[in-house]
DNA sequence: CATTACACTTAGCGTAGCTAACTAATAACT
DNA sequence: AGTTATTAGTTAGCTACGCTAAGTGTAATG
């Protein structure tokens, strides 16, 4: 498991760079996207990455337009990461291109075979995320 | 499946990096104690990595002692890799703390759902490979 | 022989992960 | 109120891993 993993990370990190989103960025995104605003920590956490590191990523996507910071009102020490248009299109044109580099492989599969895979993503992320 | 991915490895960054073993480390060193004697080149396209991101895995963990070279009588140009003791001694060990700190988390799964991320894996390395 | 092809290495760059140490804001305790 | 502790994020500095371009040495070929 471990090492498919891998390897359809460096699969895919090719067609992440076609676009200029990494797959740290790619991942992060789409927790900004499809979770609402969130704060830097809580995207950390989500992320289940140091606090260093998410700072860096964000910073550089913040620099090219992806997302944007927001100070909370009432905690001053808080801050609220949303995404731009331009970040959200980009996300959706990343997951696009996935699917398009993919589709000749997944064409082959059978739709017994497509569901197994879905359902092992979720068992995988619950598992990534210690089965609370 | 992206996202499973990434965080799959994240989590098991940790256990690795407490015996000195990488992600990349690990799973080159598998092809190497599993696959017996590879060359350079073979290695890098299991790996799907290219010749000097190879080169300098390898460097480092002759360095730590994990494996050999040996130049081939024949052709003198190339280079057979095999495991140290140490090298396989590691791996081993690698994989029983993995298991380790996943089996909380596998031991709460049906026999069914475990079936089911083998045959999963297995669909994504080919996957990962092309299909071909 | 000279050239071309092949296997691997060196050099140099960018991204992503970490810990330790810092700043700034809030909360908590006299 | 005034000090102290806690929390949110950042800065500095390190390691590892991925790449391309260019270099070295050996083998094959005209």
């Amino acid at each position: 498991m471990h090492s498919a993993a891998i390897h359809l990370l460096r699969r895919l990190r090719k067609q992440d760079e076609a676009i200029g989103l990494t797959a740290a960025r790619m991942s992060a995104l789409s927790v900004v996207v499809f979770g609402g605003p969130v704060t830097i920590g809580r995207l950390a956490e989500a992320e289940q990455v140091s606090g260093p590191t998410i700072t860096r990523l964000l910073a550089g996507m913040e620099r090219d337009g992806l997302l944007k910071r927001a100070r909370d009102a009432k905690d001053r020490r808080v801050i609220w990461i949303t995404a731009t248009p331009r970040g959200s299109r980009l996300l959706q044109e990343g997951r696009r291109r996935r699917v398009a580099a993919l589709a000749g492989d997944l064409a082959s599969l059978e739709p017994a075979e497509l569901a197994l895979l879905a359902r092992a993503a979720e068992l995988i992320e619950s598992i990534a995320r210690g089965r609370p």
